[in-house]
DNA sequence: GATGAATGAGTCTTCATTCAT
DNA sequence: CATGAATGAAGACTCATTCAT
């Protein structure tokens, strides 16, 4: 731990702006999506100088990086958070939560996905985002094909086929069309996904 | 159907100018994406003046869809074409096709998501096309549950989560982080897709 | 009287389609104001292909002046068709018909005003267009005051003046600002207008 | 009333612009008419970014609202400053005001019917800016009706039609047809204005 | 006489970014 | 630290007019 000096004045208030500035990016991103937020919106509902934007961020998607990473962790982390011993029931915990993530930030989704067909640093970020997430599908994937619980195929591979399902399936799902998103719509798609998902991983038996 | 006559040579400029535009509209588009596609470049590519365009198109939007719709077919056609009659075989022989289309197409996926996340609608438009592809693996569940061969879901949310799983796969794994694309990869890919899709569906034996 | 040669088929044809330009133009200029109606507006009311407008007219400006012919003669005439004995009877009709005028027409007199100060050619044909109608009443003026009936005043100016409160006061009072225009409003604005006129006129007595 | 603080270098500058970019705006709008008149234009002669226009003023609609109304007051202002014992003399002196402003602006007023013409919005800021005016004539004539001094008419219909004679008059006489504009022909214009007005107003004695 | 495809000049407007204060 | 005035590049769209057919 690093010993906590008392910070001065100034930097609080700087601290401070930050966070709203942050706030505000946030804000505006998920509501106007990547594309259509401007810093004036963002400096406007942070309360800011237009100018002060540039003071905490070297531009637009600098902003967006840094929003995106205070929210990836809630974003794929809640996804992930449970790893529960029946195998079922744990995808099935697992997809709901994924899925729930996807309902509660529509708005980031879509910003997320317009940031990274824009800008290729934020496709990189993007892929850095996800790359845990899959990967531990991947380590839970191998580890039981070792155990002889499983047939054999490319676990990354097939680790990204997975997400890719439950990723997309979400977003046509619950961010695209104004869905009704939410109770029972939401709950027969984490039924569904986690009937296939079982399926797909377990369905073959061991052999494959 | 419209009689056939046999165009003045007036029509036959028309045709090709409108045809040249189409073109070099694909052409942008697939190059730059859907946001900085240009109206200028387009013109520029297809050697017309810059208000000829607009004899053509309404709009950026409309030249978009135009182009869409001429690809479209093959997009989502092909990975549909063949349905054969060993299961496990008919998915791979699709998901093949599909996969293949997706490396052949990455600047048009790439404009298209692009395009779909900026304007509502191209969304729509895209909704459109993809539906009688999701419909078609829909009602293939419903015949089969409908057989006894098929354990009891939503055949229609399945289909979405199936087709997601392939168009996200391949989006991810094809489009973006500029992949190794051809040969092996696809394979690997078309492997590890057919293997979880089949098992996903056919995976848990008729009772579920 | 020229004598009356038989069209030839193509002549009537001709005449056919210059009329249905001149009345489409008529219509789209009254609806649209001369600025924004467009030559392509025309031709589609007039249901002819784009060029033909330019076998008729030298462009825009011309079809304008070609049209103002027609109506000028409406616009201008039935204002000063009938001079009664009685003075102020004979200023209420005429601006009667004068105002009755400007509110059957609003559409063609805006345009009118429009045209005149955009193009120099408009303006002067307006002027043109007004001269005759001026010179008219500043004629009767100058009679009555050689007759001794009127005071001395430079008559064309005094022509000018007068018209001028009638032109401007119907179209502040009857096109701008969408009047009740019809009935009562009318009635009380020819009052007003007749009562002024003829005082200013008659007024001051003989002497001046 | 804001605390008069005094003023920061930026704001002293910010104020700098903003006037080189009204007074530009004028000037173009005064020598191009409201149609031809370009922001390009005025920011060039205001020798600042095409940009900075947008910082002062929403569009040129804004911009050139904000100019009429610095120009308004001196417009109608002077016509209406001195209210003269005599009547005959007061009379005088306003038409006089009011044709000098007149003359004095004639690129103004071109622009200002332009404007009007085109764009409801100004339509509607020109009726009020001349409202003030017509009412002040309407109270005065009222004032007169009810002191038993003037026949009974209705004095708002009156006041617009005086106004009219007075606005178009010197609308056609000073602005059309490139007069001569100044000296005799300004005084010739006041007398007979002068004349017409006092007899249509006082010609006719207290009984109508 | 009629057609209609092609032209291309002309303008507004937005916004990320900089820098003097 | 913070400000906010200034920048200027970039792009879509309209429409009067021409001319080969």
């Amino acid at each position: 731990m690093t010993v906590q000096r008392p910070l001065s004045k100034r930097q609080l208030q700087a601290a401070a702006t930050q966070e709203q500035l942050l706030n505000a990016a946030r804000d505006v991103f998920e509501a106007k999506g990547y594309l259509d937020a401007s810093v004036g919106a963002i400096t406007e509902l942070a309360d800011t100088a237009h100018g002060t934007f540039y003071l905490y961020f070297r531009n637009k998607e600098d902003a967006f990086a840094k929003v995106m990473a205070t929210v990836s962790a809630e974003l794929y982390r809640e996804a992930s958070s449970h790893w529960i011993e029946d195998p079922y029931e744990g995808i099935k915990v697992a997809t709901r939560g994924f899925l729930r993530v996807f309902a509660e930030h529509k708005g980031l989704w879509r910003c997320l996905l317009q940031g990274m067909l824009q800008e290729p640093t934020i496709e990189a970020m993007w892929l850095e985002l996800r790359r845990p997430f899959t990967e531990r599908i991947a380590r839970a994937l191998t580890r039981q094909q070792e155990a002889g619980l499983l047939r054999s195929f490319d676990a990354m591979l097939a680790a990204n086929a997975l997400a890719s399902m439950a990723e997309w399936f979400g977003f046509t799902h619950l961010v695209l069309g104004e869905p009704a998103s939410e109770g029972p719509s939401l709950d027969a798609a984490v039924d569904v996904l986690t009937d296939l998902w079982y399926h797909a991983v377990y369905g073959g038996g061991p052999t494959g």
